[in-house]
DNA sequence: TTTGGATTTAGACCAGATCTAAAAACTTCC
DNA sequence: GGAAGTTTTTAGATCTGGTCTAAATCCAAA
């Protein structure tokens, strides 16, 4: 559960076959957005998306970076989210269920492995409801440096 | 705790004794707009409230009303939500700490009783993390009507 | 009343995000 | 190869929430 491994980021390499494997052909400009999105632990907006991509040269247009992103949305290969207070929306890289982590200060977010659908059963819920997502932030301070 | 009495509504005749011990000057506009926000549960995006405000005849410019939500947050009378994947912003007139159920079907927005504090106290924190919010959300699916 | 601070207002503006119509890149078939 | 059709990409226009601004209005106090 609380195991790394279970995240498995591909390597660059791996990024056309896990693409063709998702139904999305992989041209030359989704694979690079691809890259960058999804080797590593990510939680990047379309904007900082489309910078990363295209920092040493123009290479892919910014239609382009939100038209993959939403293919990507929908092959289940990166999830959205939001601040529950800014709105501004965040493509993340790792797709299971998990919580997220929001230090206040730096701004900073960060994934943390948690069960959040066996949290979701103490909520009160409705008979019939069947639960289909837990979006679950926690928001931190770590000042307690000098507390 | 999943007491309704918690959080007690405030009557339209309530609302101009409510702003001024906030410290809010009540202005037509800002009653007008508290009674519309304040008076029962709701989740309403900054444009339905400028709506409903205006429903009869205009009554309130839509900067006000962004600027009186803004204070009312401030003030602690109505907490901030967006939804986690879409992005859109809801001004929730429930202030205790509570869970949301969204219904991806009917996309209706409730709130639900939960102590999420203690919720957030399962997933594995860092050691000088203070928690100084827990965002949840439950999404849900109720058209189990003849599964 | 007049004065001055607080509030409201319409409309300009801004940033993300989406749409569009044309260009470019691939496939396929001859 | 190359003509024809399909898919993808592109630049830039457009849309949409939301904010800003400077002028008008309101209101309390003298």
């Amino acid at each position: 559960m609380s195991d790394e491994a279970t995240k498995n980021f591909p390597t660059n390499k791996e990024i056309p076959s896990l693409l063709r494997s998702r139904g999305i052909f992989p041209t030359r400009q989704r694979i690079r957005v691809a890259q960058e999105m999804l080797c590593e632990p990510h939680h990047l907006t379309a904007d900082q998306l489309f910078m990363a991509v295209n920092a040493k040269h123009p290479a892919v247009a910014r239609a382009t970076v939100y038209n993959t992103l939403a293919a990507f949305v929908d092959a289940g290969l990166v999830s959205v989210l939001t601040m529950p207070d800014g709105g501004t929306v965040y493509y993340d890289s790792s797709v299971h269920h998990h919580a997220h982590l929001f230090d206040e200060e730096s701004g900073e977010l960060t994934d943390v492995d948690a069960d959040v659908f066996s949290l979701a059963q103490h909520v009160a819920l409705p008979e019939d409801a069947e639960v289909t997502g837990v979006d679950l932030v926690v928001r931190i301070r770590r000042s307690k440096t000098a507390d």
